[in-house]
DNA sequence: CGACTCGATATCATTAGCCATATGGAGTTC
DNA sequence: GAACTCCATATGGCTAATGATATCGAGTCG
């Protein structure tokens, strides 16, 4: 039994009108079609629809629980089209994100908020983890986007957009001689003691403090090292060093500690991109990602 | 865009197998027309549901969405079918019961229970009445079958199906010379004073009670009338009178009150018929009577 | 580079679904 | 009982859906 629109529609129609000869003109054919058509379904059903009684037709019980289900395939059968035109359109779908811990302290809720508002019909599936795994799970498929450390080991299977740029600050122990200034210069703490990233966390964030003070035209003394960033807030809490940190890190006010800026064209550190396969078609990613890079940036 | 059933086995094997050849083999066609199928479908969509690398078939995002929903539609699809043949067939839909308020004493409850286990899918509405009421009701179409009163209106269009006769008893007072017998005849009671209905309430009730008299070859001496039965059952524990009444109440213990039944061949009260339209078609009423008249006459 | 795989395209035959006209037949009305 | 209403039946034409064969073209691999 097969049952098409139009079988449907001549149904329903009939079911109103509860007449054959206006049914059929309604539906702008003659009415021995219809008869037959209602027929070939009444058969197909192995059901009686109607109660065919001179000048008086009227629904079955069976007719009339019909008439209901096949409201309902019809309303089923747009709505499906819908449905799969809005997951082409990537209106509607499923995203795998994935993302670096740094990233969850103001980038993520501002860009979760803007994809509710701006995508409704996503589901988005968050995995936090590091920048070498996360390109892995990309790679192979267990993700579909992920923000990541920069610079970091992107194979050319990947397409990487900027998002966010994250200036360094000094990280001063409150006593610090410049612990009150608005700005500084990184020349002013050549002679200081430094802690910094040994780079087995991080490696980005350490290779540009290293750089950044080269540029500066010196080499840090390092007084000691950490492996994440609560290690250095521990030894420059404690008086005994300054570090270089991501800009992030003003918005948890750390006692003991001081942020302080550097004066003019200070050193970047450029952290997070947004990475997706180059050969993902998805069009929810690409949605996605087209509101992540216009949310790039921002502050 | 038509989703005939061929259509969406087509896609779903491909879908399964995610290669034409074998999805082709599987459908018992050649692979060329399988191609066109689903282009055309993907056309009619307006979206791309199939990722055509070489070697590696795989569903896109709104492909693996279709997938699901074509499953679902050919899952309601058959539904539709079943549920129908089953309204069709009087084992699903709804039955509308009248019934006078005796009734529903012991064989309502007793009724509902197998309905409900025999008739599973029927939804029952049921409706308490004058029988004078249900017997419009039914005929309106406002009802589908009656327990209703008899003798009462019943005019041809309507069919009646003897469902319980119950037995007239005797009530009498605590005190009475005959309270603690086993059974009495009604002649004994000719010196009596009775209460019995008025007729306003239950007219059979009150008719029988008054040909039984004049078949045991008196007529009582009515004390008082009442219009229902908890005015007879007052005046009887009051001790006043004697009174006859249905068996039924000999479940319901009256304080001061003993029903004793009548020897031999008591007079009967033919008191409750199943009533349907004569021309109704229903077979879920058709059921539902049928499992009426094979509960009919039990205690 | 040549054979192979796999899906797309082109062309054609068959069928059956759908609708039209003409007619039949039951029931109602005046 | 004659006209009318209304649905069923009979018959025929047309279109469009369906699938088969043959071929092409891109990509893969030894």
């Amino acid at each position: 039994m097969e049952f098409t629109k139009r079988l449907l529609e001549q149904f329903l129609t009939l079911a109103e009108e509860k007449h054959f000869g206006r049914a059929a003109e309604r539906l702008s054919m003659s009415q021995p079609p219809l008869s037959q058509a209602i027929q070939r379904l009444e058969r197909g059903l192995g059901a009686t629809l109607l109660d065919r009684r001179p000048g008086d037709l009227r629904l079955t019980p069976a007719g009339a629980a019909f008439a209901v289900e096949a409201r309902r395939l019809l309303d089923a059968q747009t709505a499906v089209v819908e449905r799969v035109r809005r997951v082409a359109q990537g209106l509607e779908g499923d995203v795998r994100v994935g993302y670096v811990s740094i990233l969850s302290h103001r980038h993520l809720p501002r860009l979760l908020r803007a994809a509710a508002e701006e995508l409704p019909g996503l589901r988005i599936h968050l995995h936090q983890d590091s920048t070498a795994t996360l390109v892995e799970m990309l790679r192979s498929g267990a993700l579909d986007l992920a923000f990541i450390r920069d610079p970091s080991p992107v194979s050319d299977d990947l397409a990487v957009h900027d998002f966010a740029s994250e200036r360094i600050v000094a990280a001063l122990p409150d006593g610090h001689r410049l612990a009150g200034s608005d700005s500084i210069a990184l020349e002013d703490l050549r002679d200081d003691d430094f802690v910094l990233l040994n780079g087995t966390a991080l490696p980005g964030l350490a290779l540009q403090a290293r750089l950044a003070c080269r540029e500066a035209g010196f080499t840090p003394r390092c007084r000691a090292d950490a492996d994440d960033l609560t290690g250095l807030l521990g030894y420059v809490a404690a008086g005994l060093c300054v570090s270089l940190m991501p800009e992030d890190l003003r918005g948890f006010p750390v006692p003991g500690i001081a942020f302080v800026p550097f004066r003019g064209s200070s050193p970047y550190l450029r952290t997070t991109v947004a990475a997706v396969r180059r050969t993902d078609a998805d069009a929810a990613v690409h949605r996605l990602l087209d509101l992540i890079t216009r949310h790039a940036g921002r502050p």
